[in-house]
DNA sequence: GTTCTGACA
DNA sequence: TGTCAGGA
């Protein structure tokens, strides 16, 4: 019941942030910019993380790792209803209520980051790192 | 010692 | 993104 509270809560430091997620101050910053991360300030205006922050930026750097650019990530990242479950109608029956598979997350994903204008690395259409969507 | 903002030979 | 400056 109190869950969020808990997980908002402002706790780490810059510093512990780096080391659990393995980031740069400067990559950390950056996402924060951008409006991915809205961590606490301290009196003497020090960033503090909330389990929140972390888990966000875990998030963050699972997408970086496989090739995704800032304009992908806040398209998946700062908008939800990408995720939830279309207009279920009744003639689709239950197929369409259980999870998503791989599959059909994957189709999903690269469709949205299609949308995006963003799918390149480099200049390079499919990245070798970008296996998730191969 | 740690973190912050702004800036770029 | 790294890194340096100059301050808190």
């Amino acid at each position: 019941m109190s869950s969020h509270i808990r997980r908002s809560m402002p706790l780490f430091p810059m510093g512990t942030v780096m080391k659990l997620t393995d980031l740069s101050a400067r990559q950390i910053r950056y996402y924060e910019e951008h409006q991915l991360i809205q961590p606490e300030r301290t009196d003497g205006n020090r960033r503090l993380f909330s389990l929140y922050d972390i888990d966000r930026l875990l998030e963050i750097k699972d997408l970086i790792d496989q090739g995704i650019n800032m304009a992908g990530i806040k398209k998946i990242l700062l908008d939800e209803k990408h995720f939830e479950p279309h207009q279920d109608s009744k003639e689709q029956g239950e197929e369409q209520k259980r999870n998503f598979t791989d599959e059909e997350l994957r189709k999903l994903l690269r469709k949205e980051l299609i949308s995006a204008g963003r799918f390149h690395r480099n200049g390079h259409p499919y990245s070798e790192r970008n296996r998730f969507f191969h």
